[in-house]
DNA sequence: CAAATTCCTGCACAAAAACGCAAAAACCAG
DNA sequence: CTGGTTTTTGCGTTTTTGTGCAGGAATTTG
């Protein structure tokens, strides 16, 4: 088994469960325990788990690091919602996943639009029930407890019946070679399906994110119809993508 | 158990009843009382707490909320809680309602127990998930915002296809003649479906609410198994229920 | 004031991490 | 293909960390 492949295989269970010992790991993929603490050093550095005596958890195992990079980021989010915000409108059928920026976007909702909001996010969820005049829909499935969000097939398959008009997705990576990226299998399962679905696909992003990658593959650049980001739509950074199809806001 | 998620857990527990006793924290993680005492001397060193004689406080309870009758039927619905909570073996399938009452026993559950909850109740579910070793399975539907669950022909269809062995309903209205009774037509929908998909029904319900009726009926008394009150089991009130051959605790 | 908890200190023991080192594997010009 | 370099891995050894236990001190409570 290699290295990156074990790695990968390492982030996905510690996505999965939230949290993995060391000793379960290495009795799971038959290595040596200084190798899985090796590698869990190393996703440490990278900050894709936190490391602890025994094992890892998963990053949003305790809440409290989002609020550490907040209030400027946070910032950044809702220039993002109100552009993404302004692309629904009455009437429309809207399909969203989770995520900070989803969040944002969620909180800053006109009260007076109406629209039916489908997500399988937990707190994307409570923000849109807050709203008088959205009707929300629930994706069923089982929870994913690190992303608060219903994954499996019986989740994927209801998304498949539906046609949105518009679907947003946050997004954790974005590269104009390798598009939309990330780092949780069953997450990039339901964004597919999320995809497929829609009419429109829209990314939000902030723009820290652009130019990265992570393990597993979403879509290509080809497959959504808009990227929006806190910055202005003639920012170089944005300019590669502009080329490749994408409109930006 | 790793330390960080005890102390997770720990804090998750203060903020949530404002109050925690070390004694009643070993005998719920099964850990010595030494090691509690170190995890809330951390806890109470980062500020996270506020430590006493005894066990721990939130440091949001400065603020006296000895507001009504408030605290107290939280305390009825704690000892309704920690009976329901008895009934629960490893390795179950519980379907549960919405309603304070589940909510309570939510909170309640100890960290060492495993087993899958399944509910369309969306505070039920945020409760869920922040059990280190429970399993959550949404029922995704439309969302009915003043009951905050999920509802709808989906919902229930979703529900026949389980087979559960416990089913807890917070309860609105109990009386010997019309049974169990709501006031929410949606709900009850999908309270049957529940009862109907469940091997064993238990009934939770302050002592308030017992002899009184709303509009809708749910079931029968002959439908449930057993019903969980403040009271004692030999209390008076309860006799006549005990007589149409309900269990009682 | 006396009894019962609860708390603190030091200690022992086990589990896990860090470190250095060497063998093995992979990589890479030439 | 080859010889050298780098990377990766496993194995002792040492260090650190986490946990429980025993006693005596401090506190709550009746």
């Amino acid at each position: 088994m290699l290295k990156k492949e074990r790695q990968a295989y390492i982030l996905h269970q510690v996505n999965l469960h939230n949290k993995v010992l060391s000793s379960s790991l290495c009795s799971e993929i038959n290595v040596s325990e200084d190798t899985i603490r090796r590698d869990l050093q190393e996703l440490a550095d990278e900050g894709k788990i936190i490391k602890v005596h025994g094992g890892a958890l998963s990053h949003s195992f305790n809440q409290v690091h989002f609020s550490t990079n907040g209030v400027y980021s946070q910032n950044q989010k809702r220039t993002i919602a109100q552009k993404a915000i302004g692309l629904i409108g009455n009437g429309m059928f809207v399909l969203t996943s989770g995520g900070t920026t989803i969040l944002e976007m969620a909180r800053s909702l006109p009260p007076q639009l109406k629209a039916t909001f489908i997500s399988g996010s937990i707190p994307a969820i409570l923000e849109y029930m807050h709203h008088p005049n959205i009707e929300v829909i629930m994706i069923g499935d089982r929870i994913s407890k690190n992303s608060k969000i219903t994954v499996g097939s019986e989740a994927i398959a209801k998304i498949k019946q539906v046609k949105a008009d518009i679907c947003f997705l946050g997004t954790n990576a974005i590269d104009t070679e390798q598009g939309i990226t990330d780092n949780d299998w069953e997450v990039v399962q339901l964004k597919k399906a999320m995809i497929e679905s829609s009419k429109k696909v829209v990314c939000l992003t902030i723009s820290e994110k652009i130019n990265s990658v992570q393990p597993i593959k979403v879509c290509g650049l080809n497959e959504i119809d808009m990227l929006i980001t806190e910055l202005s739509p003639d920012d170089p950074l944005l300019k590669p993508y502009i080329n490749a199809g994408v409109k930006v806001a």
